[in-house]
DNA sequence: ATCGGTAATGAAATCGATTTCAAGTATTTT
DNA sequence: AAAATACTTGAAATCGATTTCATTACCGAT
């Protein structure tokens, strides 16, 4: 006649003829127990199949162990050929979390204002945010900041944000592209991007340094793309590379998704990659690789990514106010 | 000299001049408690910035509204192209959740043994569990399934699986894949891929049906891949047309991936695409879209997963016990 | 033999909500 | 006017753990 009730520690404590608190403390490995007891507590609970009644714990422990994770899946189903390197970081933060045994609740953001999010830090939900892909929506970002909610962003860092970003060095990452079409014999880069948006702008700027301090005289132009579109760089290239019979022979790309597409538009002109133009991309995601030709693209560790952001969090819920970083960028190189 | 305890029920109850229980019950706007009454009490929460604490809360319900997800990252890292459909099933899950304003824990399978689920289970965490991208680990799954844990999986049917699967409908996508190829005039079409693997088979016999059926005589053949990578399709494949001089025109892979190899490898052979060989995927992965030539595919709606999986794993959490599922699919012609 | 100190245990309070049940008030029925 | 029936409300119990604080038992020191 067994009963559906599950069983508590009450049960485990009359099982094991002690008291509630001795089995609570003898569960969390409290030296107040005998090691007597404990092993006999312990082999009870697990007889009974006793698992403590989480909600109950962190109701009492006030802490709730849990992280969230932010991503605005709409806005990624709108433009299906988003970076798969979302996903990637996303890998990152659920094994950074995963290794000090920290809940992950993955949310997205309302899309009118930032209250969810406050919500779920009063409502003893989660402890704080982790926000990855949503650069579009800062007005959210601040708000949140605003509000206090312990947070890390993954994105551009620009001067004084008010919260903690992790991000790439975009900077090192355009110097490396730079370098590699320098070494490769290239003599007019472009670079193909908004400079406007700060990530890119920085890339520039490490472009820029590298070119100038070439000891052989290199050209650098620039051609600015709107939308991140593969079909809009397609576009924008094919437009180009046909009308002006330009000296250019390196391009570097604001992503591998307009890598892909520049590399697209200029093999239907019949110009041959990399021997007539040689191409770097951003990202490293997973299609760079298995396009033809192989995309050269600057490569972030998501690993190191997300146990960074990982980390700063947990120094933000310990009261402390952690600077931004940046992440190590590498040059991967592929046939473009 | 404003304190920083959080603000709870009692607070507003004093505050608004009314009880515990009147405040629970105008907050969660029960017919009980007068317009009035319950108005003053909405108006003083929001004045005093109360939200409920959600474990307390949890803990009294004894429900926890919560839904794991289990993705096995680690193996996903050690394939770096693996389907970024997986990143597109979840975006569905998270969704269809989100509608249902269920909270969505993210977690990784415990490579040992599946009692990390258990507890979850047993220590009021989540309710059930939705398994995407393990296909690798039964084990794991049978292993859940035995403890009565709720749960739904994505992907292949084999009969009376212990477990409710979605997943593809892979008889379907194999006769539209031999509709489209026989259509553009194939006669001799290539299966790519493993047809002792359940989903796999399952496409061949829709193929083989559509082939059997069709007024045109159209030859029939298949040739096994062990393993997922593009490298190893790319090799089999490269093998396979250098030798045979065969008669080949149509190939249906296992997946994108393979797709794109193969393409790769005919390419290299300087076959043409799709003039001497025309070549179906599996998935619509986004690389497919982007890949030249672009490849066609059976794509499968993964809104509709979602919103399926979530729907099954509530019936069972109601006490029913859902058949498996199959979710349509329809052709995404390319270039390829 | 008594005292002080330490080690191990348990009774009761607590975390913050919800639910049960009893009680009070207002309204209608006879 | 008394009784019966609704409506509202609140006191206390409850969910299942942890923590505080008091208590007991045992040891060595005086």
């Amino acid at each position: 006649m067994k009963s559906n009730r599950p069983v508590t520690m009450l049960d485990v404590a009359r099982e094991a003829k002690v008291s509630k608190p001795t089995v609570s403390r003898a569960l969390s490995d409290n030296p107040l127990v005998t090691k007597e007891t404990k092993e006999h507590i312990i082999a009870t609970a697990r007889k009974l199949g006793y698992v403590v009644n989480r909600n109950a714990q962190k109701l009492r422990h006030k802490n709730t162990n849990t992280v969230a994770v932010s991503i605005d899946f709409l806005s990624h189903r709108q433009n299906r050929i988003s970076d798969p390197f979302i996903f990637d970081l996303l890998a990152g933060i659920s094994e950074a979390l995963g290794k000090k045994n920290i809940d992950l609740l993955l949310t997205s953001p309302n899309h009118e204002n930032s209250e969810k999010f406050r919500n779920m830090i009063a409502g003893r939900e989660v402890d704080g945010f982790i926000f990855i892909g949503q650069g579009r929506r800062t007005d959210l970002l601040l708000e949140s900041a605003n509000f206090g909610i312990p947070m890390v962003v993954w994105g551009g860092t620009f001067d004084n944000e008010p919260y903690c970003v992790v991000g790439s060095d975009n900077y090192l990452g355009g110097q490396l592209a730079g370098k590699h079409l320098i070494s490769k014999g290239k003599r007019h880069i472009l670079m193909v991007g908004d400079i406007e948006h700060i990530e890119i702008n920085l890339r520039y700027k490490g472009l820029q340094k590298t070119v100038a301090d070439s000891s052989i005289e290199v050209e650098l132009s620039h051609l600015p793309v709107a939308n991140f579109s593969y079909d809009t760089a397609h576009e924008v290239a094919a437009k180009f590379f046909k009308h002006k019979s330009s000296s250019v022979d390196g391009v570097f790309a604001y992503s591998d998704t307009a890598a892909m597409a520049i590399a697209h538009a200029l093999l239907e002109l019949g110009k041959r990659i990399p021997e007539d133009i040689s191409i770097v991309g951003y990202n490293d995601s997973s299609t760079a690789a298995v396009y033809r030709p192989g995309i050269t693209t600057i490569q972030q560790d998501t690993y190191e990514a997300g146990e960074l952001m990982v980390k700063l969090l947990l120094q933000q819920l310990e009261g402390k106010h952690p600077d931004s970083r940046l992440i190590s960028t590498k040059l991967m190189v592929r046939e473009s």
